[in-house]
RNA sequence: GUGGGCGUAGCUCAACUGGCAGAGCACUGGACUGUGGCUCCAGUGGUUGUGGGUUCGAUCCCCAUCGCCCACCCCA
């Protein structure tokens, strides 16, 4: 019995064209942070349990219910990763990066895993690419890491996208935040659904996050995380605005943006896009001071952010249509003799680079029909005249132009 | 996890009130012995997602299940 397997459900195959794309889109990445000095970290995509519990927060969503996790057969617990940051800032302690010269910087690319209903722009296996930056708490570096993102979005082809930022204070300024804003919903609990009543004791900031309508107009009149600043995150909030601004980085204020894993501290930012349906953002980031230091690390500053393949790639398909690469040059080899000389006369072109297809087998005809089918711009045919005379016909499928070639100027074509 | 929509050929879709599963595109070949596209012809392709039920008879009605899509939630 033959049995037709399927992929998993939220972990689609990625095909040609679109990988293509991606390529691209990884090459733009690997480029423009190359500039802004980041190096690729490799970590693996299954890691404890533990680090991303202690990391995103026991409390979050993705931790709660969204954590591919089991036990492997040594009776370790262990889980892929849904986010990247948790294992970079593991691999920096680690290897005791702190000791490399600060800043170190870090980016990454690949696959992470959450188990979510599927949706547009959402899957369970989702990659990402992203950068991470540790050692300086300086606003700066706040600054260039969102000008570098900003130039990877345009260098990718997607310029004017939206981007929010917001401050969430740090640990001196923010318990005390938590303490007004749940003495400010505490009367209108009755009123919050019933998400927000659980979020008003674990963490009232993500109320202010919350779409639901009535939860919107109560929180209308709330305090506002800025006017809760200390002195120094103030400081550093208004800092980075005045870098970008010297930028000419546009950006919205949103003192509602809290972000959903417990890491962040100061600088939270995202961007977003409205062609994405429901699930639009397209990168998304902030600082995390105190993690390294809750890995065991020495205190170090840290940053970084992540952007979704897959919502970049369906930005950037929706503008262009994708299609499948064009062979330069396909060779038609015609009898048993021909083959060898049609192998050898691609490599050639192969050797510089030139995409070549060989047609193996099949009448003069239908190689020729399948040439066009894929765009060629130009057939060589090879059969038992071309091979007595030692000079191959071609032609041009684009302007129907033809002639014949030694094998030794062949290149000549391609100029 | 919750709600809604949808599952028929590789793709887009037909099939009357329950009565022989079809078309276009794509693919392969031919018309045209070794010259593509256009045209014409032919061929390949299906356990109608799967399993049950009702019925003389189910693509159609019922139940279950799986999958896809969209939204909630959450997030990249």
């Amino acid at each position: 019995m033959k049995t037709r397997f399927t992929a998993l459900k939220g972990a689609p195959d990625v095909l040609p064209p679109e990988t293509n794309l991606w390529g691209r889109i990884e090459n733009a990445a690997c480029e423009v942070f190359a500039a802004y000095g980041y190096d690729e970290i490799k970590t693996s995509i299954i890691e404890p349990a533990e680090l991303f519990l202690r990391s995103i927060g026991a409390s979050s969503d993705i931790v709660a219910k969204e954590m591919y996790s089991f036990t492997d057969k040594g009776g370790r617990s262990v889980s892929l990763r849904p986010e990247g940051t948790a294992s970079v800032v593991r691999a920096y302690v680690e290897h005791n990066l702190s000791l490399r010269p600060a800043p170190q910087k870090f980016f990454y690319r690949g696959p992470m895993f959450r188990y979510e209903r599927p949706q547009k722009g959402r899957q369970r296996q989702f990659y990402q690419i992203g950068a991470e930056c540790f050692g300086t708490a300086h606003p700066g570096m706040d600054a260039e890491l969102i000008v570098m993102l900003m130039a990877f979005l345009e260098r990718a082809g997607l310029p004017a996208l939206s981007l929010e930022l917001n401050s969430i204070g740090c640990r001196n300024c923010r318990p005390a935040f938590k303490q007004r804003l749940r003495e400010f919903f505490a009367p209108h609990l009755d009123g919050l659904c019933p998400d927000c009543q659980r979020r008003h004791e674990q963490n009232p900031l993500r109320i202010l996050d919350c779409k639901v309508e009535r939860c919107i107009a109560i929180r209308a009149g709330a305090p506002l995380i800025s006017e809760s600043l200390c002195a120094e995150c103030r400081e550093h909030f208004g800092a980075l605005l005045g870098l970008l601004d010297a930028m000419k980085t546009p950006y919205t204020l949103n003192p509602h943006m809290v972000r959903g894993l417990d890491y962040y501290t100061r600088t939270v930012f995202e961007v977003t896009s409205g062609q994405l349906g429901a699930q639009n953002a397209v990168a998304a980031g902030g600082r995390y001071d105190l993690l390294v230091s809750e890995f065991g690390g020495p205190e170090t500053p840290a940053l970084g952010f992540a952007a979704g393949m897959e919502r970049l790639s369906r930005l950037l398909s929706a503008a262009e249509s994708l299609s499948m690469p064009r062979p330069e040059v396909f060779i038609a080899s015609l009898g048993r003799e021909a083959a060898a000389a049609a192998l050898s006369t691609a490599s050639a072109l192969r050797a510089r680079d030139k995409r070549v297809e060989v047609g193996w087998e099949g009448s003069l005809k239908s190689q020729l029909r399948r040439a066009d089918k894929m765009g060629a711009r130009y057939v060589v045919i090879i059969g038992e005249d071309e091979l007595r005379s030692g000079s191959f016909k071609w032609k041009n499928l684009g302007t129907g132009e033809s002639g014949e070639t030694g094998a030794e100027e062949i290149f000549n074509l391609l100029s």
